[in-house]
DNA sequence: CTTATAATGGAAATGGTTTCCATTTATAGA
DNA sequence: TCTATAAATGGAAACCATTTCCATTATAAG
């Protein structure tokens, strides 16, 4: 399994395969448009993406493949204060295309940011060792968000 | 109204008013629990922490309560993957008792930690900056959680 | 090909949160 | 102190993202 057939089609078939998930046309579907789309996309955003193309993978294997992704660590599942779940693809191995986000609070508009990303992954990775001795924890994962008012929002008032 | 003040009852009287807010008695025994009891409550633990000596106040105004108190910064309104909403009191000014969260993603414990939180905020503080220059937001908060399994988990497998 | 079992979809249930509205209450002003 | 007014309230009902149920279909091992 070379790298170079990760850019092919179905390189997460090992992947799946290693973890006892059967290989499906919905699944297939729902990966590709998340790697496709630009982040943080709902499920029914997902469904509406696929609908036209896959109209017999229901709302529901969408959830249950997004549940399936996130507990393989493929897909972020994030929380920005809008009431439902948004899910971002995990890019590959040590922090390519890592990103954190800005969040306004009063449009709910999210914006990538991968400045003093450098900085922040360090000093994270510290903290993750030093936490992770402190109290046991087996520590998989970081979330970090800004919260403020966009420059939209602030001249409205 | 000197700083003093601030020990006393009803210390939050003043923001209340000066936002317009009228002070009720729900509104008191709502933050009354929030500053006594130790974090992450959902609205319905407060809903019942209150219920035995304020039975006459509903669940729907605990909610719009915490609506309010999250809008005037007193309060934080959290999400650790339970399904519900987590409300914790907003500590004073500049940190004090400032803490992130370390949560355990099988059991959805959660874990306050302080450690390396000056080095944190230093960094954050630099970032919250050149963000808010770079992308024009009025950066008014931030989010820092760690995500992994907890000592407790893992040994159960 | 056959078989065991994972995965599915659609409908129904779930459950946290919000909305509605008639009633109560806090507060400013007389 | 009393009154007027608009904010706040509670309880029931609505809302809506997500989950559950279950009979059916499809994957992949042998």
């Amino acid at each position: 399994m070379s790298r170079g057939d990760c850019g092919g089609q179905g390189w997460w078939h090992g992947k799946f395969r290693g973890c006892g998930y059967r290989l499906t046309l919905g699944r297939e579907a729902i990966l590709d448009v998340l790697t496709k789309s630009e982040g943080h996309l709902s499920a029914e955003d997902i469904y509406m993406k696929i609908h036209p193309k896959y109209p017999n993978v229901g709302l529901t294997t969408v959830y249950r493949t997004l549940d399936v992704l996130s507990g393989l660590g493929m897909v972020y599942k994030l929380d920005f204060g809008d009431g439902r779940a948004r899910y971002e693809f995990a890019e590959g191995p040590k922090g390519a295309h890592h990103h954190h986000h800005l969040v306004c609070t009063q449009c709910n508009k999210v914006i990538d940011y991968t400045d003093f990303i450098d900085e922040e992954v360090e000093l994270l990775n510290q903290t993750e060792k030093g936490l992770g001795q402190k109290y046991k924890f087996k520590i998989t994962n970081h979330l970090i968000q800004f919260y403020g008012e966009c420059e939209e929002c602030g001249s409205k008032k």
